[in-house]
DNA sequence: GTCTATATCCGGATAGAC
DNA sequence: GTCTATCCGGATATAGAC
């Protein structure tokens, strides 16, 4: 796939494609997209963004997996050598940042997990947990040796997870909520510093 | 609609319509789901299914309406003479039940704000919003009184939410990771004990 | 490479027999 | 109240002209 040769309209094209498909997934999930609003938004026809992908099916696959490795990026670069809490606030505010920057890549991932992952489930249970196992071994070693409160690494990365990611999947609900708070310039350090401060705070070890 | 008269028959078939409607909605969002599929899950025909509702539409306002207001008890229970501390604990408990009990319903409400919430946009920027600044207002009292820690009672409060309905929006991902452990009859108490845990600890007032 | 036209199928909804 | 049959719009995908 990325070593074919393309002309330079080929390449075009097909980004323009990942990208029209990326918001209509994102919206409406894989069985409610169709062909003709991907095309539409991709400003092009319906035969002719069939050229370039043969399926629904296959551009999905190729929204999935050329978007997955990046949401990876966070967590895998968290180390063990480091400071628990400049690692982990690190890590959260790549993640807020993410959120808020491409919250339509979080919020397909969250549509294809809440159909049960049909497309993603060797992901899930191979690389995935694979990884989340080794940092939440890094974290149970911070633990051990006394650096950082106790609890069960694997829920804190969940609540990591499901805190940041919150504010790109459930952006409606946020900005309803909010009012004009919400999406301002000052809108990412505010989220950064309360969800690091209420999730860091409770794992501080006394003085 | 609810003072209508209606044979046991049709009190059944209905309720029989909406099991099967939110199961469907929940996995494939409004856009995906179809008639066909709700009616074999409920056991009758299509044409059969549409003598008891009009169109698909009016199945799935009737699913979420019906299913909305249990939502919004857990947190409308939150008393303001109580201890924060024990009106937290119980409110996070409640939701995490629900999440694990619900999950379906979770997954629809989730499915119908990524989607940007046409359905429920008034209910968000209503009733919602009413409620949270209502008991922000009240998190806010507690800080004032010194009972608990300082933070912004909206994004707490957006916390809560994000990691107990984590558990049953993700739930793919969460058993997936997990393995047995997860869905197990201890798990309640272990996602409980963990998320109350991380998310009351960090509020807790020095000595 | 891009278009028009179209084959084919599926989904929502209705008509009318029983 | 429930079924079979069916209409019709829309969706995926392809054929073939340009």
């Amino acid at each position: 796939m990325a070593d074919v040769k393309r002309s330079r309209i080929q390449t075009e094209n097909r980004a323009a494609i990942l990208a029209a498909a990326l918001e209509v997934f994102s919206a409406d999930g894989y069985r409610g997209a169709t062909v003709d609003r991907i095309a539409d938004a991709a400003g092009m026809s319906k035969p002719n963004l069939l050229y370039y992908y043969k399926s629904k099916e296959e551009i999905y696959r190729e929204v999935l997996e050329s978007t997955l490795e990046g949401w990876l990026e966070p967590l895998a670069a968290m180390d063990p050598a480091g400071d628990p809490f400049v690692e982990l606030d690190t890590y959260i505010r790549a993640k807020v940042a993410m959120a808020l920057a491409r919250p339509a890549e979080s919020r397909m991932f969250a549509n294809e997990v809440q159909r049960g992952a049909p497309l993603m489930r060797d992901f899930l249970e191979g690389r995935l947990k694979t990884l989340v196992d080794e940092k939440a071994a890094v974290i149970g070693g911070w633990m051990d040796r006394g650096l950082m409160a106790r609890t069960d690494p694997h829920h804190l990365i969940f609540m990591i997870w499901a805190t940041t990611q919150h504010y790109a999947d459930f952006d409606t609900q946020v900005q309803a909520i909010l009012g004009a708070r919400a999406g301002g310039p000052g809108f990412e350090d505010e989220v950064v510093t309360a969800v690091s401060g209420m999730v860091l705070s409770g794992l501080r070890v006394g003085p």
